[in-house]
RNA sequence: GCGCUCGUAGCUCAGUGGAUAGAGCAUCAGCUUGCGGAGCUGAGGGUCGAAGGUUCGAGUCCUUUCGAGCGCGCCA
């Protein structure tokens, strides 16, 4: 709807340009935007505001020639536009053109987020990178955020129009020292022989243990070298995040071995380019930018012979970085490189993204390097940081660390809001439930700042997170359409006349029509800037906004049918938008919510 | 020390350089002979950490500063 306000106000201001009254560069200049006073009309635009200067006459004077060539047009659909404030200029629509739109989101479906008048068939090939989760643990609440953010952000590119391949990339390089300790912990277990120094504890390594003895009752467990049961820990621990991730509703495209590009001498032919284009040699320096107040310079200082470097520092990065260890083992970011190779080299992406926490945004300037060293324009790589989430239990801080036997796991979040929230429930239903509430709570916020996660609010209170104040909206449409189904009432996109539309004039019936018209632009926005948290806010703005025309507008009335159908029609298009939005954000679409008494809390006020 | 991120209501957080800064929770007061009351209506609650700057206009952009978190390996 804004879209076809800007066509039209981009075409009255080329007619001011043709004419002369308009310099040609303020064509670029037009937006329409929200007003949150409705005495301010529909829409507004500022475009005198900021097109004063360069026209070189008061913001009014230029309000009053584009509102004069806006309203020149008998058809156009502007009520009335008023010139308020210092120059904006106030857009009243007039009710039947609002209305019309609701063809418009019938006929779309469930493609209303990508509906947009300029989306191109595909955007191009992306490629999304998040989670991947070292196979030596698995996917904790912490790691729970960017399994929500990446993939809601898959979701969303997917519907702005590119063609999406979320990936894993598994951290399998058999020479992995962490990987070998959290084998021999494993075996310790398994075989109840001495913990190793530093080992992994947890009832998780206890559960691999327990599998790989399950799995392999045959085999003389005791005489296998390290190098047998890392290979079989680190499958069942995949496994384990891969289920974890399905139950949370998370699906990639491609598991990425690290592995894989050892042995298919993918790393050595990359490090072998990075040597041929000088971005890597073994000469007997380090370089590394050195700050000095203000001033900064590259510093060269000397290094014993052995490694092979990565002159990173000629690429933005504050240090060169080793490739091959003076033992010529590869370092981790050889890897890295290989990985970079992969994916804008032999796989072609257009865009490669990688989604970190917070820990890792040290990663930013030495794989930006990665990305130059080999060639490729700085354009077609991001790193996407998402802040860390603190965990909350009896009012402390969780600790989680993976060393401790003391995890979180993101299943446990799940089991916990659904045991609590849906008691007698089926166990899949359980699921669900804590799936839509955990991931609505991690999206709630946006990726880039810190937030707070009580555990405790999130299970026992469940009730009152904002998922189901959203979800009610949807279960309340389906109950009413499922009404008027009884009744008679069967509508569609084509079935109502135009005329129809015209009955709806109640300001509530407007606004929910032009904020469900808003989802395409919602979704425009987040693939621009990543900002899928702004869906949940979508999701709840629009639920409410039916929920305020449910209690104005009754939708069946036996003695109004007309209205009734335009009313119905306003119904359909709304559950339109909700399950679309639920659809990216990952939650699911109840069609009707029995409300059940919450689990029993033990009392513990005297 | 250097770098990245954050700082908005009692709490958790939204907020396209725009008009009187919003929501949920919590607190208080109301609403139903009709489509689902998991709803709706209203009230109280703010020096947008602080100080400068940019401009018609700054919670938003720039600089400085205070506070909090995280990162700075021939680990992965």
């Amino acid at each position: 709807m804004r879209e076809t306000l800007q066509l039209l106000v981009q075409a009255a201001v080329d007619q001011l340009i043709a004419s002369g009254a308009f310099p040609a560069d303020v064509r670029n200049l037009i937006e329409i935007s929200d007003t949150k006073n409705p005495d301010h009309g529909d829409y507004a635009c500022n475009f005198a505001l900021v097109a004063s200067k360069k026209i070189g006459q008061p913001p009014r004077k230029i309000g009053e020639m584009l509102a004069e060539t806006l309203l020149a047009d008998v058809d156009s659909p502007f009520e009335a536009i008023d010139i308020a404030g210092p120059g904006f200029l106030n857009l009243r629509l007039k009710p039947a053109f609002v209305a019309g739109f609701l063809v418009d989101i019938l006929k779309a479906g469930a493609e209303l987020p990508a509906a947009r008048l300029s989306s191109s068939p595909s955007l191009g090939k992306i490629n999304v990178e998040f989670v991947s989760v070292n196979p030596n643990g698995p996917i904790t609440v912490g790691s729970g955020r960017g399994a929500a953010f990446g993939d809601a952000l898959v979701r969303v590119f997917r519907a702005a129009g590119y063609d999406v391949d979320p990936e894993y990339y598994i951290n399998d390089g058999v020479n992995s020292q962490q990987m070998r300790l959290f084998a021999e912990s494993v075996k310790s277990y398994a075989l109840s022989e001495p913990f190793p120094e530093n080992g992994y504890k947890g009832e998780y390594v206890k559960d691999v243990a327990t599998d790989v003895a399950a799995k392999f009752p045959t085999e003389d467990l005791a005489s296998k070298e390290v190098g047998w049961w890392q290979a079989r820990s680190q499958e069942l621990m995949i496994e384990r995040q891969r289920s974890d991730l399905a139950t949370f509703g998370v699906a990639f495209n491609n598991w990425f071995s690290e592995q894989s590009m050892h042995d298919s001498g993918l790393v050595t032919e990359s490090l072998e380019k990075l040597k041929a284009n000088g971005s890597a040699d073994d000469e007997c320096y380090r370089a590394e930018v050195v700050r000095d107040g203000k001033e900064e310079h590259l510093e060269q200082k000397p290094e014993e012979a052995g490694p092979l470097w990565l002159r990173s520092t000629k690429f933005g990065d504050d240090k060169d970085r080793v490739l091959l260890r003076s033992n010529g083992r590869p370092a981790y970011i050889a890897g890295d490189v290989a990985y970079m190779e992969s994916k804008l080299g032999q796989r072609k992406y257009d865009k490669a993204f990688i989604i970190l926490g917070p820990d890792h945004h040290g990663y930013i300037p030495r794989m930006n390097a990665v990305c130059k060293a080999l060639g490729y324009p700085a354009e077609k790589f991001e790193i996407i940081i998402f802040q860390i989430v603190r965990f909350l239990k009896e009012g402390k801080p969780a600790p989680m660390r993976k060393r401790d036997g003391n995890i979180y796991e993101l299943r446990d979040l799940i089991d916990e809001i659904g045991a609590n929230a849906a008691p007698s429930a089926t166990k899949e239903e359980q699921q669900r439930v804590g799936r839509d509430v955990a991931r609505f709570f991690y999206l709630m916020r946006s990726h880039d700042t810190h937030m707070d996660f009580d555990i405790d609010l999130a299970t026992k209170q469940s009730d009152e997170n904002p998922v189901f104040y959203v979800q009610y909206a949807h279960a309340r449409i389906c109950s009413v359409l499922n009404r008027a189904a009884e009744s008679g009432f069967v509508i569609n996109a084509e079935s109502v006349k135009p005329e129809v539309y015209e009955l709806l004039t109640h300001p509530r019936e407007l606004a929910l029509i032009k904020k469900t018209m808003d989802l395409p632009m919602e979704v425009a926005r987040c693939a621009k800037d990543y900002g899928v948290h702004r869906l949940t806010t979508y999701a709840v703005e629009l639920a409410r906004s039916y929920h305020h025309f449910y209690d104005a507008c009754r939708v069946i009335q036996a003695d109004q049918p007309e209205l009734t159908k335009a009313r119905i029609a306003v119904c359909q298009a709304v559950a339109i938008g909700l399950k679309a939005t639920f659809e990216l954000l990952g939650i699911s679409a109840p069609e009707r919510m029995d409300r059940e008494a919450p689990a029993p809390v033990a009392n513990t006020e005297s």
